[in-house]
DNA sequence: AAAGCGTTTAGGAATTTTTCCCGAACAACC
DNA sequence: GGTTGTTCGGGAAAAATTCCTAAACGCTTT
């Protein structure tokens, strides 16, 4: 089933028809890999999935309707043999986790080099997974301990603040609605930075945005 | 001065490599359209245009560095004439805004139609401009009603500096990418928030994702 | 040409916030 | 009874913010 693939059809998923064609071109450089079909959307990429059987599918996750991630659910959910590389803007190990969580191969960013992409897909057609160097070391550094949802091992406490600190409120005004010294709160939030692990403020917020604690 | 130009020279901005192989493959196609020069920077592209001379620059607005923004006014300050046709992801308006006042002749994104990339170079070749129809929808729109966003006060630099606050960036994060001062940044930081109304970086992060600035 | 204005840049100093390290109190659980 | 996790907070050092000030630059206006 595995091992090295002579001819490597390739399907090609983003939205952004300009960026396919670069895509195409960079691919088809190498005499070993054809592009055989093309989608615009992750309903799309499913049904074409299942037209042309292709030994990789390169996809871009922002995608308008069903999104990356769903589509990769489903295709994996037709066929859990599925060799799939994320090619995608986002270095944030968020979309990185639920990539891999939905059952990626692999994930680079369009930050790599056009090598790397050509390197990616060969080497996840011949059955290895592939992860950009940095993205794989930060991830498993959050791997190490934890798992599920980024909240899941917030304790009650820790997700009361949390909730807080995204609403804009100050350590001192936290401090002062729940009736704990300034240095608990301050604490907590170290605290909670560490376990979501976001270095900023401004990450925090668009995390808790993301997963709908808050909105925008 | 203007007029038909039966040889268009473009000079390619863009940070990722692969998109800039994937517009030269597209505008090349046209027999007239010929690409004389590539930049992944703004400062390159200011002096990529200063030795290329090129009829029309192609440019994406997300630039490492002094960014895309500062990049047109740099060239504009230089070349007046300069026809520069901006072809972004983002579709907000605040962006086209900030890039028209900036200088810039066109604004696309990158989801049109390949051909719409290829028909906006010749139409600012030949000195005409080219707006996105819904982009320019939307602007017409918001003009109207005379409904301005709470950024049109914000400098140039201010802007720069609060879309990189808002994406996550430290102060000194912000500092060595642009290569300031940790105070100038810090007190651009100050004087953002008191123009923009907020108290916290939370809130500042909130108004960005409210207005597409940045994704959560 | 000179004057005025806005923008960009940045230092000084005081203050506030964050971070890291530590420990106590308390409940729960095996 | 010991271990573990949660809550709470102090101390000290480090980092960030704020407010004030000012130089340099380009642009406009008189």
């Amino acid at each position: 089933m595995n091992g090295a693939v002579d001819h490597i059809k390739v399907l090609l998923v983003d939205d952004h028809a300009v960026v396919r064609v670069g895509y195409r071109m960079l691919l088809e450089d190498s005499a070993d890999i054809e592009i055989v079909a093309e989608a615009d959307s992750g309903e799309l990429a499913c049904k074409r999935f299942v037209e042309a059987k292709p030994d990789v599918v390169v996809m871009d996750l922002s995608l308008p309707g069903i999104g990356g991630i769903e589509a990769i659910r489903r295709i994996i959910a037709r066929d859990p043999s599925a060799r799939i590389l994320v090619f995608s803007m986002h270095e944030d190990t968020v979309f990185v986790e639920q990539a891999l969580q939905a059952g990626a191969r692999g994930y680079i960013t369009k930050s790599s080099a056009p090598e790397v992409l050509v390197e990616a897909v060969k080497q996840i057609a011949s059955g290895n997974i592939h992860l950009d160097a940095g993205i794989a070391q930060r991830l498993a550094f959050q791997k190490s301990r934890g798992k599920g949802t980024p909240f899941t091992d917030l304790s009650t406490r820790e997700f009361e603040i949390f909730c807080l600190l995204a609403e804009g409120l100050s350590t001192s005004e936290i401090a002062d609605r729940l009736s704990l010294s300034y240095k608990t709160v301050a604490n907590y939030g170290t605290q909670i930075k560490s376990k979501l692990n976001v270095t900023s403020a401004a990450e925090l917020v668009r995390l808790a945005i993301r997963y709908g604690i808050v909105k925008a």
